[in-house]
DNA sequence: ACCCAGAATGAATGAATGTTCATTCTTGAT
DNA sequence: ATCAAGAATGAACATTCATTCATTCTGGGT
């Protein structure tokens, strides 16, 4: 999935170009998945149409049946991208070779999920659009479900690990790591709909007194 | 089209009566908004007509536009309707002159957030429906903040008292309040997009869990 | 220099949807 | 019994959108 690609910098948005390029089928596909998640923050899910995401990327309205085969699927791609991006960010910090120290970790993976990357409006605006249909859609469902359960067995494991390290009683791994995932999700919510009343830094120090309550030696 | 509508008129509980019927404004309006939360919640906010909302209410299609202008304001008045229903439960409950415990208070209030009423799929889907739209859609903000913002003051108000009947030490209601609110919505969530992995009653126990962590005394 | 596989285009198409409004029907008052 | 107010209907209309496909164009291979 990592197409490290993408270091032409040719086409700039300015005018002028009106030439017709020639691009490799991965990068179109990337290009108008970036689009769609553009178009869905700023107009909502129920909004987007072909005609404007294909003009956002700047590429003709037959360009994208022909990528993918139709608008549903497109979507359909769009949320794996945006699951997998967000979900494998997590479980890259979680399994952390980088990170040795677990209450490092920890701070290392709240970062993540409260920081800059994620809680922008763009990210967050899409991911919810998608959690909105999904009681409609079992596709959604399954597409985030799948992704959704590795992340919750790292997280599970990680906080196994911190149990043991710090010896805490009475606290148990699972329960815990539910707790903490739907704290998250209820905060990006927040940040989401009520922009005025829950600050980012608010969030964070909210999600961070739930981590010190349950392993104070961890979290400072 | 369907043209078989000459005998049967099924759907609605009176049997038989093809008969045109007219009521007062209010209840018209009660009974669309009831038919669009269903439409919701089994097809996505997304995929809702008027047609659709219509013909679940038992009604002609021209209706919706003599009590509600538009399906915009159709939409925007069933959120108002299930933002207030909501809310307003949680609001009785925390004003509770009928339970003067403060513990059974807090264990009442967890029973409406993840009992019957509130969870299932229909409400939980519509509520989601409208957050994924939220971030485009300022009406939609507004509707949710102003009703969100009293709810947090009371739960804020309520742990407040708590805080002080156990004196309870280094906890801030304000923040606690912000974190519980986001917990139970996150468990919503969980509950509306991974039912396989976050059963009704651990939504319970995670939600109680937190609540223990905070108010030992109170809850046990 | 030439060629052609296939990438890209966008006008055309048909289906679906929100909204209108002339007409029909119901009900309560007279 | 009669009537008017206004509730209810649904065919018709105009618009919008996803999808198609005949055509144009590009760039790497020869």
């Amino acid at each position: 999935m990592t197409d490290a690609s993408s270091a032409v910098t040719e086409a700039l948005p300015e005018a002028g170009s009106k030439r017709r390029q020639i691009r490799p089928k991965a990068e179109r596909r990337q290009q108008l998945i970036d689009a769609t998640i553009r178009c869905i923050a700023q107009h909502g899910l129920s909004a987007v149409t072909m005609q404007m995401v294909t003009r956002e990327a700047g590429l003709s309205v037959g360009i994208a049946n022909l990528h993918f085969e139709s608008k549903d699927n497109l979507l359909k791609e769009t949320l794996r991208f945006v699951a997998e991006e967000y979900h494998g960010g997590q479980i890259d910090i979680m399994e952390g070779g980088d990170i040795p120290d677990l209450g490092e970790r920890l701070d290392a993976l709240l970062d993540f999920q409260l920081g800059r990357g994620v809680t922008q409006r763009q990210k967050m605006s899409v991911w919810f659009a998608y959690y909105g249909e999904a009681g409609a859609r079992p596709v959604y469902q399954k597409i985030v479900s799948t992704v959704d359960r590795l992340a919750a067995q790292k997280l599970e494991a990680l906080f196994t690990d911190i149990i043991r390290e710090g010896d805490y009683r009475g606290v148990d791994a699972r329960e815990l790591a539910t707790g903490y995932s739907a704290l998250i999700d209820g905060l990006h919510l927040g940040l989401l709909v009520t922009p005025r009343e829950l600050s980012k830094r608010r969030a964070r120090a909210v999600a961070r007194e739930f981590l010190r309550r349950a392993f104070p030696q961890h979290i400072h």
